[in-house]
DNA sequence: CCAATTCTGGAACAAACAGTCAAGAAAGGA
DNA sequence: TCCTTTCTTGACTGTTTGTTCCAGAATTGG
């Protein structure tokens, strides 16, 4: 058994994610991976296990950053209402690179358990940080009253989605921007 | 050359179209092809060339297809903006079934010339289509007038991408419906 | 400095892959 | 009937896949 230093796998797992996020899971081979992770065939297997378990670790640790990520957005500013946006800037911002959560539930929808168990828990915690943030935007008259703040949050995941499946087919910054300001609208009180 | 009848050709690319839609390319093999369009595997490469031409041609016709049926919609009522509704109901009542188009984009970002071209083909005709309802819904005072009509264009598209990767992701048909709701909300006159 | 551990490189594996070949069945027309 | 074209079938090729095995280099700890 020949496991890799806890360093160095942190950088390695990050690379891996890197070739997965830009190529899909069938669309990444094991050559792809040691070149890109820097470490050798063996090492891969005798840590990771095998690609599956090394992709759905990928998977794992994106979610868990982008999640981490969304939320401290979320929480910046004093005004909910802000952080919200600021949230949906981010996304914007960072659009150029394919987003490996998008990717893995287009590749393999509800197939593998395993995956769909991840997802849903990230979904679960951003659900639970945003709840409280979008039930404070409410309050101070930033966010419709109408809209049930779990309504709400689908919709904010759903427009990140297509933000992101638009840039990937090619839109530019200011398209970008305006799908997140036309989002941000649907929510304004009227 | 041994080209299959035209008649079965349509229904054989229908059948390739669907495994395509479901398994993306990377993940569908030529078996699964063969075995789900009901011909040899002679008769595949001898009328559709390679699996690339094939995937391609099937890319082709269901964004062809998407295209026409969303343009019906748009048109489908005297109010423009009863026919973004229209448009937006089907994708939802649809949503079970994996999109191509968003598959393919999010498989293949702009990597391949050949069918970033046949996506901008498809972008371009529904865009022409739907500028002049959008045109007519905000003459009637039914969208708002402050946005213009290809962002507003970018944004139901954009809306429709996200709609449906909620629904591989596993939402039912009340998130997805409560999505359009609020997508066609953002554009509402204030 | 030695010995155990950890990692690398290359070779090897069976399975699956895309694509080709050739022989024959089916069908259609004369 | 016979001949030509159209299609199916199954075997075959070379490559690539994921994974394992093994010998040796590097690193580590005592």
């Amino acid at each position: 058994m020949a496991r890799i230093k806890e360093f160095d796998r942190d950088k390695a797992l990050d690379s891996a994610l890197g070739v997965f996020r830009e190529h899909g899971f069938d669309g990444t081979s094991t050559e792809m991976l040691v070149t890109a992770m820097k470490i050798g065939r063996q090492s891969l297997y005798d840590t990771f296990g095998d690609k599956w378990a090394l992709y759905r670790l990928a998977v794992e640790r994106y979610a868990s950053a982008e999640t981490e990520a969304h939320i401290r957005e979320l929480r910046s500013s004093g005004r909910a209402i802000d952080g919200i946006s600021a949230m949906m800037n981010r996304v914007v911002a960072q659009a150029d690179r394919a987003c490996l959560g998008v990717n893995s539930i287009c590749e393999f929808g509800q197939s593998r358990p395993d995956l769909t168990e991840v997802h849903l828990a990230a979904d679960h915690r951003l659900r639970h940080a945003a709840r409280e943030c979008i039930s404070q935007a409410q309050d101070a008259g930033d966010l419709d009253q109408s809209v049930s703040p779990d309504a709400v949050i689908d919709f904010l995941i759903a427009s990140i989605a297509g933000i992101r499946i638009a840039a990937r087919g090619g839109a530019g910054p200011e398209v970008l921007q305006s799908l997140a300001r036309l989002a941000l609208r649907a929510l304004m009180p009227r």
